[in-house]
RNA sequence: GGGCGCGUAGCUCAGCUGGGAGAGCACCUGCCUUACAAGCAGGGGGUCACAGGUUCGAGCCCUGUCGCGCCCACCA
């Protein structure tokens, strides 16, 4: 046995070697296994370009304690790791890159382009993965995959076809959110809307032969431009009149119809509202009923083009600011009101999107969201905590198409094709040589990507072999829980569960755990423009990777946001080398033969029985939490277990043993200690593996690594409920005793006599088998048990306990005055709990009602107190006679 | 305009189905006791935001108010 652990936890020391030894051993490595069950995790894919940050290491950490823990429960445990292609976010990098380079796109062409990109994927891949590893992630990388590998572009490719023919998928000009820097389209879930102070413009439009005129309100002047009409509410008298009309749109001198909707609120602006299809989602509605020509004003680029006359080529902002300037200068802007609105932002540069209309592919929604829905209201999708359910509920219920093409060049490329000659499409995995209809040779293929998330969408069952039937797919799927962040919800939980259900029949995950955020000490979101983001790669080398995993998990629960304070790190670091000393110490207190659990289990002593019993209900509690998500709960009660009872009481009260000369006393003590002490690493090992794995090799009788050993069972033949009773007893005495001494001023190390006054059986029994626990924890010189106070000095310290009072005779003078101080403290305090106790029991309504076992408790809390009031009464009144 | 969360010790937060208010850090006192000063022992500190209600009993359930935060939404 090495007994050489070092003085104090140093954890580089052998984090990054406890890595390799579990990977070289494919302890991480799950497969199809019929014996067993299986348990799978999907990792939600991190941006291959991107770096680990606080929220990934939370929801990290949670999914390795999972997996970790139903691995050594016997499960098949498959944790699937993998990356996401990132498709505009990576785009961005790259264009950034080679623009730095002093190159463009468009010179580089679409495949010298991929070409950067990929080269690009294969430099950072390796560094988000290895910050993975650092966090120590137990996932099978034997099966790990990427959104734009081959297996998964063809499940992509499979999905496009079979919604396309199941009439699923359309392509169609509608409005969409554009963003003009990305240069693409964006779906309505990646536009962020943010209350800003605008303005309201009201503008004259004449009537057309005549002096009148009809004043309407809009936020965005430069899109009228594309004015094809002016709409007032059917029922609105102001402008009866004028209904049928035709109006001549200022700055474009265009004669423009007045006509009659209901979606105009008469109460807003001026109760006329321009209509702008091209540029304008209602707009593009209110065109559709009236048959309105789209006329679209503006470039990809934001800019006005070239049926914006004198305006072509001004970017949307200059050309609002001349608009507004020529309708001052020619008396048509009315007035100027502030007015705050919504402006939609692109979720990634920030830019302001602009709603415009594109010829783009949409995912028919509404036939998709509703197996969702019915999944959700039959209970086959769980969330964690259940209030999130309504969010996802709430989306699926006002669902809207999805659009998914985007005009980037990094992604899956749609899989269809046009004939040049018949304007035929051809959705098709493989590029067809002829037109299907005409026979044309002249193919193309569309230059558009999917959305990233359309290839996410798939990744519960495409990264098992889908479309094909692989034992994998039949053995893994579903899987058992999606652990991600709540504000991911609609780009990705919903978009996989109605994935799942379409293509696999079956949901994807049965539960979703929602992490919240990771903020900073002041609450704020972690961001690179604030420039507050926290790096767990500093953390794990100050700290530790395990420090930093139980901290995550500690003090925190699902779905609430979390602020990061480095002293809660430390705190865990202090935590993991509590442990690592008791293990030391554990370590120093071993012979090479530890006795068996036969041989023990007749010698066993109280603190013995007490402490067993305790691991046990521990390991019952602690395994019910995490079956319930409360991580948090779970990795508190190992704290306090092993820091409080293990450390402080057990080790202290086993001492005596250890270093004395009973052989048999000695052998009993090793084997609890070290049992426990397996069992206090197998719960946390889940939650720091590092640290656990490393101290197992340390202990005898652990051949197999702590990885793959067994999740400890309740197991109590006897539930020792005396021996727990005892040493319960025990430990109060003890605490009255230390307490006495220090509100005294008696050094710990003065010790001194201690008489237990007590005529309750078992207590005398109790502290008979006892007296070694108060020389050691209560320095004691000896003790006494009687049944009477005869003969004890007023000038003794005193404390009542349950059924006993206990003396201690000082040689030296005890200051009276602070004597009597404290027991009129005491005295305070029993009080209010008498009278607290006596007030329920007296009254009628809870000796009726209340369960009789509740009753009961108060009861026997009554005699308790009243008897101790009656020892602490006693002992004031002889004290003040004095 | 809808929906949600939070408000508990000086700070950061737990508190599971209602049954005597907890932890870590900070603070005060005493200890380098041969596992650990990243430690040991002891202590102080809370009208559980506020107001009602249900109940024998409320931090927890219901209603309302105030404060902070988040999400969703096509009134130009």
């Amino acid at each position: 046995m090495d007994r050489n652990l070092a003085k104090t936890y140093n954890p580089n020391d052998f984090e990054e070697r406890i890595y390799k030894y579990w990977y070289e051993n494919g302890y991480f490595k799950a497969d199809v296994n019929k014996e067993k069950q299986p348990f799978t995790i999907m990792m939600p894919p991190p941006n291959v370009t991107g770096n680990l940050h606080m929220g990934h290491a939370l929801q990290y950490t949670i999914q390795d304690i999972l997996t970790r823990w139903k691995r050594m429960d016997g499960y098949e445990a498959l944790w699937l790791p993998g990356t996401d292609h990132a498709s505009i976010s990576t785009e961005a990098k790259v264009v950034a890159k080679i623009t730095k380079e002093g190159k463009n796109k468009e010179e580089l062409g679409r495949e010298g382009f991929l070409k950067e990109a990929w080269n690009w994927t294969d430099k950072y891949h390796g560094n988000i993965t290895n910050q993975l590893k650092k966090l120590g992630v137990s996932c099978d990388w034997s099966k790990e995959r990427f959104t734009l590998d081959e297996g998964l572009s063809d499940a992509v490719e499979e999905v496009f076809i079979r919604l396309y023919e199941k009439g699923l998928i359309y392509r169609g000009n509608r409005i969409i959110n554009w963003c003009p820097d990305c240069g693409t389209a964006l779906s309505d879930a990646e536009v962020e809307h943010e209350e800003r102070n605008g303005k309201l413009w009201h503008i004259k439009y004449p009537v057309k032969d005549s002096d009148e005129f009809i004043v309407i309100a809009t936020t965005r002047p430069e899109t009228m431009l594309g004015d094809v009409a002016v709409a007032v509410h059917p029922e609105d008298n102001r402008y009866q009149h004028l209904v049928g009309k035709n109006l001549i749109l200022p700055l474009m001198h265009r004669e423009i119809p007045i006509i009659q909707d209901e979606y105009v609120e008469m109460e807003f602006g001026t109760g006329a509202v321009k209509i702008t299809p091209a540029h304008d989602p209602n707009d593009f509605e209110v065109g559709l009923r009236h048959n309105l020509e789209m006329l679209k004003v503006m470039n990809d680029d934001a800019a006005i083009n070239q049926k914006g006359g004198k305006y072509v080529g001004l970017e949307r902002y200059e050309a609002r600011k001349q608009i507004v300037k020529d309708l001052e200068e020619q008396n048509l802007l009315v007035e100027v009101k502030e007015h705050s609105n919504n402006v939609g932002h692109c979720e990634r540069c920030e830019t302001v999107v602009e709603p415009i209309i594109s010829k783009q592919w949409f995912v028919d929604m509404k036939p998709l969201a509703k197996p969702a829905i019915e999944a959700y209201k039959e209970g086959k999708v769980r969330f964690v905590p259940d209030r999130f359910g309504k969010v996802y509920m709430n989306w699926l219920e006002n669902i809207r198409d999805w659009c998914i093409s985007r005009q980037l060049w990094w992604g899956h490329r749609l899989p269809v094709y046009y004939c040049n000659n018949c304007e035929d499409i051809i959705v098709s995995k493989k590029e067809p040589e002829s037109c299907t209809k005409c026979q044309s040779s002249d193919i193309y293929q569309d230059p558009d990507t999917l959305d990233t998330w359309f290839s996410s969408a798939l990744w519960p069952f495409s990264t098992l072999g889908w479309p094909h039937k692989t034992p994998e797919l039949e053995y893994f799927y579903s899987t058992d829980v999606m652990v991600t962040a709540y504000d991911i919800i609609f780009f990705w939980v919903v978009r996989m569960v109605f994935s799942g259900l379409e293509h696999m029949g079956e949901v994807p995950f049965k539960d979703v755990f929602m992490t919240g955020l990771i903020r900073d000490s002041q609450g704020r979101k972690m961001s690179k423009s604030l420039g507050n983001g926290i790096d767990p790669l500093e953390i794990f080398e100050q700290y530790g990777a395990d420090a930093l995993r139980f901290m995550l998990v500690t003090g925190n629960t699902p779905g609430n946001d979390m602020r990061f304070h480095l002293e809660k790190v430390e705190a865990s670091r202090n935590f993991a080398n509590k442990l690592w000393n008791a293990t030391r110490f554990v370590i120093m207190n071993l012979e090479d033969n530890i006795i068996s659990k036969n041989e023990a289990s007749n010698k066993l002593k109280e603190e013995d029985k007490w402490i067993i019993s305790r691991i046990n209900n521990v390991v019952k509690e602690v395994t019910e939490n995490l079956g319930k998500y409360e991580l948090g709960i779970a990795a508190q009660k190992i704290y306090d277990f092993t820091w409080n009872e293990y450390c402080d009481w057990y080790i202290e009260m086993v001492k005596p043993r250890l270093y004395g000369k009973n052989e048999d006393d000695k052998n009993t003590a090793r084997y609890v200690l070290l049992t426990v002490l397996k069992d206090i690493l197998k719960l946390l090992h889940p939650f720091m593996p590092y640290i656990t794995e490393e101290i197992w090799h340390y202990l005898p009788q652990t051949n197999q690594s702590l990885i793959i050993s067994s999740w400890p069972k309740y197991n109590l033949d006897n539930e020792y409920k005396k021996s727990v009773k005892s040493i319960n007893f025990v430990m109060d005495a003890v605490k009255n005793i230390r307490n006495i001494r220090a509100e005294m001023n008696v050094v710990p190390s003065k010790k001194s006599k201690i008489i237990f006054v007590t005529t309750n059986d078992d207590v005398k029994h109790t502290l008979e088998i006892s007296e070694g626990y108060f020389v050691t924890l209560a320095s004691a010189s000896e003790i006494e048990i009687r049944d009477n106070k005869d003969g004890i000095g007023e000038d003794a310290m005193s404390a009542v306990v349950t059924n006993c009072e206990i003396f201690l005779p000082l040689e030296e003078l005890v200051d009276i005055d602070k004597e009597i101080e404290r027991l009129e403290k005491e005295r305070k305090k029993l009080e209010q709990e008498l009278k607290r106790v006596n007030g329920k029991l007296s009254n009628e309504g809870f000796i009726s009602k209340a369960p009789e076992a509740v009753i009961n408790v108060e009861k026997e809390k009554r005699e308790n107190y009243q008897e101790m009031m009656d020892n602490v009464m006693e002992r004031l009144e002889g004290l003040k006679n004095k």
